[in-house]
DNA sequence: GTCTATAGGCAGATAGAC
DNA sequence: GTCTATCTGCCTATAGAC
């Protein structure tokens, strides 16, 4: 048996929370095996059973964070049509990050970027692409049915949009918090108005 | 006598300008005083005569840039008096720091926030205050003056110039370098045209 | 001020029993 | 899968000679 319930989670699974949050409070370079064993009350042996090295964790954690961020994105596209209601929802996502006393995973990691093994630097890249990628669709459909202005290219609009709500959640953790955050998604935002 | 020529910098000096680089590069957590030492020419023991704790060489670090910028600030406050231009150059600032490869000290301090000594937390709080008091004066008198939007708050304007510039450095850095970075600053800037 | 030498701890990682 | 036990190496930091 795996699991003991229906609702238990696995040792890896609960291992990639963990050491998500440690992650997106700390840093990569800013905690162990050590701090994950313990929370869980297992050896750092057992965790090196699931995850042998902790650039395998690392690939792992950044490979299921991109993944549930594309779910999101995915979510958004069904539910809203109004390319201004899915750009909200796109800060929606960093809002809920933040209220949880966290920073982006990805945007972290940028941070340590040059101490990181190849393969996760060239993910967190990944990962920023295809950010940009939705956002610049989003953007275009907004100047197209004109509920966005076309000052700005869509390029730039998604390139300023990233790391503007990116460096909000960097700041806005030492300074102002989940309030100061949500006041500058807004003014980026309303860069966009018609 | 402290050094053998009239230009020759103190082992402190030299001690701090390496690790400014370090920790630029690769965040407080990402480099050791063997890495300095081995720098250097010296041994880790050398080092802890200057600053006997990480914490205290930390302090340094934070205090001596947080004072060339404001050095910085006050020179353009001297060389320029039209608040458009004083803007341009508190972005060149960035835009140099970029140039050699590296993110602005407080902004990877801030990304490690949860992990430092509190006299360290405390002083990148402080550096970002100082820099968006400045901001807010700049954006007060181009406002006054009518060569700035007055469609924002001097502090909703400064705030978001301060994260904007902070995360365009920070993704930049993994994604489009110092064009992608001076791009997202124009754009940031576009939006207190009048 | 800089050195040699070393302490004491924690990091990531592995071997092998259960 | 998880454990005990251990390895090797690096970390910050200190004592004491020069």
């Amino acid at each position: 048996m795996p699991s003991t319930s229906p609702t238990a989670l696995s040792t890896a699974e609960r291992t990639l929370d963990v050491a998500e949050r440690l992650l997106q409070v700390r840093g990569f370079n800013g905690f162990s095996y050590a701090d994950i064993a313990a929370e869980l009350g297992v050896t750092k042996a057992s965790l090196h059973y699931h995850f042998p090295t902790k650039a395998e964790l690392g690939d792992a954690l950044i490979a299921r964070y991109s993944s549930r961020f594309a779910d999101a994105l995915g979510t958004i596209d069904r539910d809203t049509t109004n390319p201004r209601d899915k750009l909200d929802a796109y800060v929606n996502i960093y809002s809920e990050v933040l209220r949880g006393d966290r920073m982006c995973l990805c945007g972290m990691l940028a941070a340590e970027y040059e101490t990181l093994p190849h393969s996760m630097a060239e993910a967190i890249t990944q990962f920023f692409r295809e950010n940009e990628a939705w956002l610049t669709n989003v953007v275009a459909q907004g100047q197209a049915d004109g509920s966005l202005s076309n000052g700005v290219t869509p390029s730039d609009a998604s390139q300023m949009l990233l790391s503007g709500l990116e460096g909000a959640m960097l700041i806005a953790r030492t300074l102002g918090g989940l309030p100061r955050f949500q006041s500058s998604a807004r003014r980026l935002l309303e860069i966009l108005n018609p």
